[in-house]
DNA sequence: CTGAAAGCGCTAACAA
DNA sequence: TTGTTAGCGCTTTCAG
């Protein structure tokens, strides 16, 4: 656990010498530069990024705020996140809220106490207010869910257009009874899904039926299961599912499949195409965002607005996948 | 943006005392105390962590090793880690090796810089020398999968006991051709879950055959469906299967759902009991790791070894979770 | 090209 | 109870 100093004592030269070398500083001659390097390796030295980072004000380290890690629809994008950051000497912090405030809080003091050089926030419960107040003096981006209108500079698809084609698909293929499972309306991802839901059986003079949205709490698989049975339960029963998140998708197959005798089966279409959305029975029909380009684009984003840039907010294209659950 | 200094001079203290307030000593006047808070409140000052943390020589991060955060399994240890981590005013850096030796590196030189306090892996792959030689002089947990005889204590599960009775499972079934889907044999809890499937079979005079054994790149559903196509194809088909992983087990589900008309159902039994698990058409019987528990146990661990203390390494109970892919 | 020295923001020993 | 002061380990002017 040598520090600076005793290398430049073992080098015979300065601790700002020894610097240089640390940071290929030009300015350095071979041989002090060799003397240098053999006392490192003798001491098998480490520089302690405390003292760097104290000194340069910065932790190299950026957040990213998630609600829970168990929806693999964040896994991809991690993966982006990471693998730019990293290749900018960054690193990256997983904070999973629970959306509960407190832990937010926790993470919110992360940056403030400057153990964190930004945010990159996916949580849709995050607490907008405390996060645009944050931002007012630390560099923050939205992923995925956003601010409509607010300051933050956000990336991610058009949800609304992708719902939309999704239910399009659903009536192109003979439905008329198409059912909706969203979660919370709070969310502008869900209100812009709906949306989308509405405007394609507007355009077809298909019935909007309250009867046939189902709002869950989370998009935990159990409730699409749960969200599922009611919709089987209602008098008309509808013949296709929207469903806003894979995850809900997929219970809803659970729920479909576990009915027993179903004599139609039921045409499902999910959000997000994560990975398990193509092992179900059948596979599942469902939109793909570019999960890991937009969490690429996020932390360039992000890191830019650290160096001081103005950063501009983007739109993804999306794609309709089509597999079995649409296919009769 | 205000410093320590600037807050002791609108409180018209010294540092020392702002330092006080801000760590709750009690050798503070409720009057200085206020006068501080006020001054803190008005300049709205936050501490910089950069500066305590280079005071302190800790930087209260813990690292988290993994191969993939695309496996659920991780999931839940990761809130048992996290979740005992917060309470202790530690945050975890999750880190995915992807299974690179070079993204190994960035993780270890974090700890050797003092970028984090410690070391929790979760990661069969990671390269045991290299974490050898961390750990003697830094604090080192291992999860799940670790060294048997190393000096780096671990928290884990009896693997071979469990497949063990996995296999015995199937053999009371009534099964006498069970297949293994193994991951690679070079990570001990693949060795040791094929020694638990091989004592059973032996128990029951019950043939092994190599044809019935597959070995797996890595724990991805697409080598699980793969494994299993191959094992249909065997002369003789396996009338059950017990795969390593939850996640390749219900990959090999899939491939035995869309092979069409096979006459028989092939009994399935993975590991891990991941949520997923119990969304797949059939539910899969698998053996459930208390997953929440290890990893809230890891970071205690972890914890206390960073604190100096000697830490014992555990060993925890599992349970066989029957459902319907072994209930004909 | 190299060294001396200041200072990043904080804590803790020592004095008062 | 409070203040003074010396660092923690590093980077970076400024001189030489």
């Amino acid at each position: 656990m040598a520090n600076i100093q005793q290398i430049a004592q073992k080098a015979g030269v300065s601790v700002a010498t020894v610097s240089r070398v640390l940071n290929n500083a030009t300015s350095v001659t071979p041989q002090t530069r060799h003397k240098v390097e053999i006392a490192i390796k003798e001491l098998k030295y480490e520089p302690s990024m405390l003292g760097r980072n104290l000194r340069n004000s910065e932790s190299r380290l950026l957040l990213v705020l998630l609600p829970s890690i168990s929806n693999p629809f964040y896994n991809e994008i991690i993966n982006g996140i990471q693998n730019t950051a990293i290749a900018k000497n960054y690193n990256i912090l997983l904070c999973e809220t629970d959306s509960k405030p407190e832990r937010e809080n926790i993470y919110f003091n992360m940056v403030k106490n400057k153990l964190a050089d930004g945010v990159i926030s996916m949580d849709p419960t995050v607490n907008m207010q405390k996060l645009n107040e944050l931002a007012e003096n630390h560099p923050v981006i939205l992923c995925s869910e956003y601010e409509e209108g607010g300051s933050i500079p956000y990336i991610t698809v058009d949800s609304e257009l992708a719902a939309y084609q999704a239910v399009k698909h659903l009536i192109k293929l003979g439905n008329e009874r198409i059912a909706l499972i969203n979660s919370d309306e709070k969310f502008l991802y869900a209100r812009l899904r709906r949306a989308g839901y509405e405007r394609a059986l507007k355009e077809f003079n298909l019935p909007i039926r309250d009867e046939w949205i189902y709002h869950t709490k989370d998009l935990e698989f159990e409730h699409g299961v749960q969200a599922m049975r009611m919709l089987l339960q209602s008098e008309e029963k509808p013949t296709a599912v929207f469903a806003v998140s894979d995850t809900l998708a997929i219970g809803a197959l659970k729920a479909i499949n576990g009915g027993g005798d179903t004599p139609n089966p039921i045409a499902v279409v999910g959000f997000d195409n994560i990975s398990f959305s193509s092992m179900t029975n059948p596979t599942l029909t469902t939109i793909s965002q570019p999960m890991f380009k937009m969490g690429s684009l996020a932390a360039d984003m992000l890191m830019n607005s650290i160096k001081g840039d103005r950063v501009e907010s983007i739109v993804l294209d999306h794609e309709l996948i089509i597999r079995e659950s649409t296919m009769g």
